[in-house]
DNA sequence: GGTCACCCCTAGAACGTTCTAGGTGATGGT
DNA sequence: ACCATCACCTAGAACGTTCTAGGGGTGACC
């Protein structure tokens, strides 16, 4: 026995004895047939179980109607933001490609996939390449980054108010009497430079002093810097991490060290990632709306692809973050009370 | 200006000279081609930067070497299987295709997409599909699940020793002196009833008696679970939960209860997920190697589009669980100092 | 009765590849 | 001189779809 292959457009147009052009616009949807046939040849190809060649399709035609996005598979951030382009992309007409970036499967390698699939556009979350590079993919199809700020040509970005977030955390801390804030920063990760400088013009608004230290994105690069914190001269009542995994090892070195959160020092994180709303952790941090990031995303790259070419000018879309306040931030403990280097 | 179409076979057998098929030789990389003309071509494709257009590719061939795999975006356990099976595939000449179940994306949905882009073979991580859609499925094509035990006609697992894994905990917390443990299980996500027999097979190979409640793979699932527990006649000295998920839950209920981990109960988990690892959680949990997993999985799938027929029978991959203990469990406390309710 | 418009339908050429079925010469054995 | 064999090459037919160009009909209007 020979395995059934699949049912094809001349199946359906042999068993209803019409030709393969008349199936094939009346599977399309698109007017030229009449309804009697119209509705016969439905009925033969549910019948048969007919369902078109993607492949065959898009060799025909010109657009392949693809979306394709680049993800970090350990990052809960794009996965809430995968899960919004999915929901986004069902309305437009487009269906997602995913393409993982691992340790081991470099950004390069997820785009050249990508491509590869022929998608018309591709969404970038967080990407770390570097901006020569995107430039030049931009000159092949339109690229929408997400969660970084850019300014290449012919890049789209859509991203959170990084420095505006930073500034509602360092309002929220000196409204709770607190001065002495610490900023541990994220090296070279997207967004790291904006909250950088967003830190350092709200602290200088309120007329404080604003103190950063080199940290990353990783929870043992919050707990390194932090232990640097804790062996050097200038103790803060507060700590601002670069994101909420960064703030998890944050929390753990001053556990360990007998520093109790937030009596002694407040710490505060950046994306509202699952983590930090474990009430275990329970961590105040900047939310990061992802599901409002990844629809204009989606729309920015469909207006590109669908719109006209009037739309040539780079747009930088940026959403609003709010402050999540949880049980890590207090008041600042009076000076007595601060937490002081044993002897 | 008209835009520049990537160049096609044609093209490059244009400028080189020679006809369409010779090309096609020599991008395939059979013989059947002079050393010099051979030469002459691959420079031209590079110089025209050519790639073959794999939409076409797969329309001639019947084959398309694609794996489909289907995984919970949110779930981190997934992503290391993911990351795994990128890591796996990459030697087997197979090219991996991901589809995401999400809140709003349904496992039919997934799959769906995977058999539309004419995936060879469907690695299913977790699935929560009915049995009986799955045999289906494996009656199209080659099926393995992971992380799911299942015995279905047809389709391939590759699971952890649910059981085993559990009883390694079990013997820690007997050895730690251990003896009310109460096992807060999974309902039915998957693999929760493997767990739940070898939790109790597992205690009375000690002689003690098994109390088992109902959770979930969430962490309100624990955290209800717990107030429950804490709520109930027979307070236990240790938990076992589901999964790390469900145990950050336990954490965070007992936490605000005021009862010291692991002085008065000891907590252990399931998966070691990076949130374990956490030093700020630290949770002694039961380890699944993602890694070792996807390496089955892909070995599976790979031996029945490759191998011959005789490999009809579906099998069942065990994997061994590891304990890894951190700092969530210690000696069982002496009654005395056993946590009481308030009067 | 011509011709114009319209509706319904079909033949056949694309799309970019793979692969079968040859077609050259050149070499070598008889 | 003839046939094999070989190494190299090419024409052209697939694959399953879309889409252009056009082929009847039928009815309406001059």
């Amino acid at each position: 026995m020979s395995k059934p292959r699949r049912p094809v457009l001349a199946d359906v147009a042999k068993q209803a004895g019409v030709s393969i052009s008349l199936v094939s616009i009346v599977m399309r949807g698109v007017p030229g047939a009449s309804p009697a046939n119209r509705e016969r040849i439905l009925e033969v190809a549910a019948n048969l179980g007919y369902v078109p060649d993607v492949r065959a399709q898009m060799l025909r035609q010109e657009r392949s109607h693809l979306l394709g996005v680049m993800f970090g598979v350990q990052q809960l951030f794009h996965a809430d933001v995968v899960e919004g382009i999915y929901a986004a992309a069902e309305t437009t007409g487009y269906e997602v490609v995913l393409s993982a970036v691992t340790d081991a499967r470099p950004e390069s390698r997820a785009v050249a996939t990508l491509l590869a699939d022929h998608c018309e556009a591709v969404l970038l979350i967080g990407p770390q390449s570097s901006k020569s590079w995107l430039t030049d993919l931009a000159a092949r199809l339109p690229v929408v980054v997400v969660a970084r700020s850019i300014n290449a040509p012919g890049v789209d970005a859509v991203r959170t108010a990084e420095a505006k977030g930073i500034g509602l955390a360092v309002d929220h801390l000196v409204e709770l009497g607190h001065s002495r804030v610490i900023h541990i920063d994220g090296g070279d990760a997207p967004g790291a430079d904006q909250r950088r400088r967003g830190f350092r013009a709200a602290m200088q608004r309120h007329g404080l002093t604003p103190v950063s230290v080199s940290g990353g994105l990783a929870d043992i690069d919050g707990a390194e810097a932090t232990s640097r914190i804790l062996a050097g001269p200038n103790l803060p009542t507060a700590v601002l991490a670069y994101n909420d995994r960064c703030a998890t090892g944050v929390l753990d070195t001053l556990y360990r060290a007998g520093v109790k959160v937030p009596a002694q020092i407040s710490v505060v994180g950046f994306d509202d990632t699952h983590v930090a709303g474990l009430s275990h952790i329970d961590l105040t941090t900047v939310r990061q709306d992802a599901s409002v990031m990844a629809r204009l995303a989606v729309q920015r790259a469909v207006a590109r692809l669908d719109g006209s070419d009037e739309q040539r000018t780079p747009r930088d879309s940026v959403v609003p973050p709010a402050l999540v306040v949880r049980g890590s931030t207090s008041r600042a403990p009076r000076p007595e009370k601060a937490w002081k280097r044993r002897e």
